[in-house]
RNA sequence: GGCCGAUUAGCUCAGUUGGCUAGAGCGCUGCAUUCACAUUGCAGAAGUCGGGGGUUCAAGUCCCUCAUCGGCCACCA
């Protein structure tokens, strides 16, 4: 044994002994308890960072209960990040002097399948430098064919039960993606800009988009409003920059007569409170502004602009004709900015697929209040009913190509096509369809849309334990409330592992995926998803600042684990860490718990070092007097041992840390060894044993939080053909 | 505007049924050390537990209020 404690020579050796003798293996044991993980996929194309490490709360609760006896089963995927990634690579081509548009649809999605695929395996190999006890003959990806199929079933149910619906209705558009965004994808960010206060008709009102008037279909007031009384109801002519034009006034309540003169103009296609009127009112909707954030053929000269030059210039003309009374410049207000670009996004009026939520998220709200579903730390219970209680109907199509493309085709339909509704023009359908049962044809063309990569993500825990049977899982018929027939899975496998024990994750993903998981799992498997949720805090740097690669704060957590081994940062990350709680991360911590690892070696290095001594020199010497030492050190270890569990059962894992540190260090090797130390010299087997057997239960304890070294020395005790894992089982809780 | 979290030693933070002289990591001071470990041991300095009020025999811990910081959410032209 070194005296020093060296994890690189050793992690990556162990970790192979793990995979190879299929200890991450889980399979099908009625015998025993399952216990299930799905990990949350991280991106495919990526490195890890901090924020990932934090999944060790996973490793922790997967080990230990693979110590305590459970099957266990903690499922490795990864995802294929629709947006991110096909952003990352048109930055990529854009470094080339090329951008997305000089190529095909099928050109693109393979350069970019190509593209991933080449950084593939990254993410996969710092998970192991981690130590994680992932499964990976099980690994899923979320682009498999299994996935996508299963991820189409669920579109088409969803279809058949009424819950999806094509509409054109407005939605976040980044005119530089090129991309709808659902609502929570939208960032907002507070902006100063001018507030224009400007002739209309008889009216004068207030505005920051004077770009927009060319799309206005209606002037709305207050109903209650005094001054106005008179024009509700009325049709007023107003002059504009292209020529008259005339427009309703409306009464509406979401107008505040308090805001400006009391008149907000309407333009419904481009903004979303004004489509909300328009929708109450039965008013026009009017695009001005396209696609490409230019103003179109309806704005005359101005066409072409973009919607900043636009505003700039229609401001100008305004005033030069007069017509604007008063400027305020500095007014504050807040605009919807894309996550991924920082531009501002544009609310456009789009046809798009979109989820009918109120009935899945009332059913969900239900399954947390009444306890189907547990959230950990306590007070994510409020957070996550929160989320679901402001949840709208969910844009799922984006205009990208890499993604799941959507599984609807639309005919020619040359027929009836007029009198039908939008949704009705098209089939959804795994298979592309034969024949168009209204017009007959065959001529059928796919929607060029790719699903929201949430939609596929809300599926992740079914999709992957669906598709893990060895033979291809049966089909189930049953029935929807509303007499719809549908598939269910029904296989060994997924009938053993769902639903999964704990879903585990950073709480800012509550809103885009857990809540979302929670809807379609149990619409799609009439049960939860999973029985337990474990919201886990975000990894700040020292001062508490959130890590970004702007201001240069990143630590990378393989950094970490190359300079002071994969246990040091795991610990680190736990120890004296409030569960769901953020924390600061400073390297100096690293380096305290590498101490504490290297006191575990040398714990056993003394006790090893003197087992040889014993069998080397026979010095074997019975004494029958047990000291008032044994029976202390015995006792302080049981009560130990009921803490632990404790802690553990009920998600304190940075507790049951504290528990063994506090004590292996400053108890046992502080206090116990140094008192029995002369006895263990002289040959008191006795003393020497009863420290062997209480360190190897603390090995045991803290296997889950650090499990190199553990099984480390475990090796250098019980051979090289042993591990800490195999031995447990049965014995762990009798030690 | 609403909700949530934070405010405890120089720094970063624990402290979940209210209870013995308030803890840890790092840092700091002094001493020790061929005997498992200097990635060590022993000893020590250091905190009016954000301010104020209340409940209680007893409050960092419960209640009210105020302040500062952070996060999430919200339809205001």
């Amino acid at each position: 044994m070194d005296s020093k404690y060296q994890p690189l020579l050793i992690e990556e050796k162990i970790y192979q002994y793990w995979e190879k003798n299929g200890y991450f293996t889980a399979k099908v044991n009625k015998d025993k308890k399952p216990f299930s993980i799905i990990l949350p996929p991280p991106n495919a194309n990526a490195d890890l960072h901090m924020g990932h490490a934090m999944y060790v709360y996973e490793d922790i609760m997967i080990r230990f209960h693979k110590l305590i006896g459970d099957e266990v089963l903690w499922l490795p995927g990864a995802d294929h990040a629709g947006i991110e990634t096909q952003f990352v690579y048109e930055k990529h081509l854009k470094k080339q002097g090329k951008s997305r548009f000089d190529f095909d649809r099928e050109t693109l999605f393979k350069d970019i399948w190509n593209f991933v695929e080449d950084n593939r395996g990254k993410m996969e190999k710092q998970l192991k430098r981690l130590g994680f006890a992932l499964d990976w003959s099980r690994q899923k990806y979320t682009m498999d064919p299994e996935i996508i199929k299963i991820v189409y079933e669920t579109f088409e149910k969803l279809f058949k039960a009424d819950l999806v619906y094509r509409a054109k209705k407005l939605v976040n558009y980044c005119t530089y993606c090129g991309t709808s965004f659902s609502d929570l994808e939208v960032v907002y960010k507070e902006r100063v800009d001018p507030l224009y206060y400007m002739k209309y008709g008889p009216f004068i009102l207030a505005t920051v988009r004077p770009e927009t008037k060319f799309g206005d279909t209606a002037v709305a007031v207050h109903p209650d409003d005094k001054r106005y009384q008179q024009s509700i109801g009325k049709e007023i002519e107003v002059e504009g920059l292209i020529g008259k034009f005339k427009v309703k006034v409306v009464a509406d309540t979401a107008v505040d007569p308090k805001f400006g003169t009391g008149v907000v103009k309407v333009t419904p296609a481009h903004d979303f409170d004004d489509y909300e009127i328009s929708l109450r009112h039965n008013l026009p909707m009017k695009q001005v502004i396209d696609f490409d954030g230019r103003l179109n053929e309806l704005t005359g000269k101005y066409q072409g602009m973009r919607v900043k030059a636009a505003r700039e210039q229609v401001a100008n003309d305004l005033k030069n004709k007069g017509w604007i009374i008063k400027v305020q410049e500095d007014y504050t207000h807040r605009v919807g900015t894309c996550y991924r670009c920082g531009r501002v996004l544009e609310p456009l009026p789009k046809e798009q697929w979109f989820i009918k939520v109120a009935s899945l998220k009332k059913k969900a709200i239900t399954l947390i209040e009444s306890g189907k579903i547990n959230i950990y730390p306590s007070r994510f219970k409020k957070i996550l009913t929160q989320i679901l209680d402001n949840f709208y109907d969910w844009n799922i199509s984006r205009q990208i190509v890499w993604g799941i493309r959507i599984p609807a085709y639309k005919c020619k339909l040359k027929v009836q096509s007029e009198k039908l509704k939008v949704e009705e023009k098209w089939f959804v359908s795994i298979k592309k369809p034969d024949k168009c049962q209204i017009c007959g044809e065959c001529d059928f063309k796919q929607d060029e849309d790719t699903f929201d990569t949430w939609f596929s993500s809300a599926q992740w825990p079914f999709a992957t334990l669906a598709s893990c049977s060895n033979s291809k899982f049966k089909v189930q018929s049953s029935k929807l409330n509303n007499n719809v027939t549908i598939k269910q899975f029904n296989n060994d496998f997924f009938n053993y592992f769902y639903p999964t024990s704990v879903m585990e994750t950073g709480y800012d993903i509550f809103r885009a995926w857990v809540s979302r998981m929670i809807m379609i799992g149990y619409f799609t498997t009439n049960q939860v998803p999973f029985k337990n949720v474990f919201g886990h805090g975000m990894v700040r740097d020292r001062k508490g600042q959130k890590m970004s690669k702007s201001k240069g704060n990143v630590t990378n957590p393989m950094m970490m684990a190359d300079r002071y081994g994969a246990d040091a940062l795991r610990i680190a990350l736990i120890f004296e860490t409030k569960e769901g709680g953020d924390l600061s991360f400073a390297e100096e911590k690293v380096i305290g718990m590498r101490n504490f690892i290297n006191k575990v070696w040398n714990i056993g290095r003394f006790i090893f070092m003197n087992l040889q001594v014993k069998s080397e020199k026979l010095k074997i010497k019975s004494l029958s007097e047990k000291s008032k030492v044994f029976q202390n050190l015995e006792k302080e270890f049981k009560e130990e041992k009921k803490e632990y569990f404790k802690y553990m059962k009920s998600y304190q894992f940075s507790k049951a840390l504290g528990l063994i540190y506090e004590f292996l260090w400053h108890r046992f090797a502080d206090y116990y060894i140094e008192q029995l130390k002369d006895k263990v010299i002289n040959g008191n087997i006795e003393a020497l044993e009863l420290l062997r057997k209480i360190y190897f239960g603390n090995l045991k304890m803290l296997h889950p939080f650090a499990p190199f070294v553990t099984e480390a020395v475990w090796q250098v005790f019980n051979g090289k053909q042993n591990s800490i894992l195999k031995d447990s089982a049965t014995q762990f809780f009798n030690f």
